[in-house]
DNA sequence: AAGCCCGCCAACCGCAACAGC
DNA sequence: GGCTGTTGCGGTTGGCGGGCT
């Protein structure tokens, strides 16, 4: 069955963009700034629908996009943050600076699941397509993290990254604390290693709607266990 | 040279979250 | 709180080009 398309009105382009029609979404955006998407093609006398607008505009016409491929040293960072963060491509390309959510996704999907499903599994078994997703996310041991979006402001608080902390005797802790900055859209926070004395922009993919309200209400000294936030891969990656 | 296969990647689509009323 | 429109995300599709037979 044939899905229902998203831009119900006729008479619009799909497909390539050409020249033209990118010259157009650029000025119109130079001009009048991002957002608006769904009146944006109607102003700009583009005959395309909001959503695909956007995608160009993010995808290809951005200044600040990367051209080239990708290098080494992004590539071992797209697998250590897949294996922290899952499929979660926003918020990996977020680490990337001028790469895309879908360049890093069709660059995932079309080398490197293969490069570390092979590097798993030398031995050839059945056709990479055959496999499903699933089998193929425990190939290469993706850490499946719970995904919301949070445009929330975040206010300081504490954050133990100590699993085991319900156990007795002192148990090692280390606590990082929040500037209260919520990047727009993701659950990306600033953290600071007290006992390190270092500090990183972190992702942290969102814990739950309680946690999030205990951010808010947080203040200093407060405790978060995320159940979500695996904190040993965090420790190797970061410590 | 022609046809086929396959990988790459831009673009599409559905859906969930968000924002405003 | 419910409704509706908008935005953003991630899975999927399809066209193109290069390699192989």
């Amino acid at each position: 069955m044939a899905r229902k398309p998203c831009c119900h009105r006729e008479g619009l382009n799909k497909g390539a963009w050409t020249s033209q029609e990118d010259k157009l979404l650029s000025d119109y955006i130079s001009i009048h700034g991002l957002g608006r998407w769904r009146s944006l093609p109607k102003n700009a006398g583009l005959k395309r629908c909001g959503k695909s607008c956007r995608l160009r505009w993010l995808n290809y016409l951005r200044p600040d996009i990367k051209r080239g491929n990708i290098t080494p040293e992004e590539e071992e960072l797209i697998i250590r943050l897949h294996k922290l963060l899952g499929n979660r491509w926003s918020l990996i390309a977020g680490r990337l600076p001028g790469r895309t959510d879908n360049e890093i996704k069709n660059y995932w999907n079309t080398r490197l699941r293969k490069k570390l499903l092979q590097d798993c599994n030398p031995k050839p078994q059945k056709s990479q397509t055959d496999i499903p997703t699933t089998e193929m996310a425990h190939a290469v041991d993706v850490i499946r993290t719970k995904a919301v979006r949070c445009t929330r402001t975040f206010k300081q608080c504490f954050f133990n990254t100590n699993k085991a902390s319900s156990s007795s005797a002192s148990p090692p802790m280390k606590e990082f604390c929040m500037d209260g900055v919520t990047r727009e859209g993701i659950g990306e926070i600033f953290v600071g290693d007290t006992d390190n004395n270092m500090s990183e922009n972190v992702i942290l993919d969102e814990a739950s709607e309680d946690d999030n309200n205990m951010y808010q209400e947080g203040g200093l000294g407060g405790e978060c266990l995320d159940p979500y936030f695996d904190a040993d891969v965090w420790e190797s990656w970061f410590l």
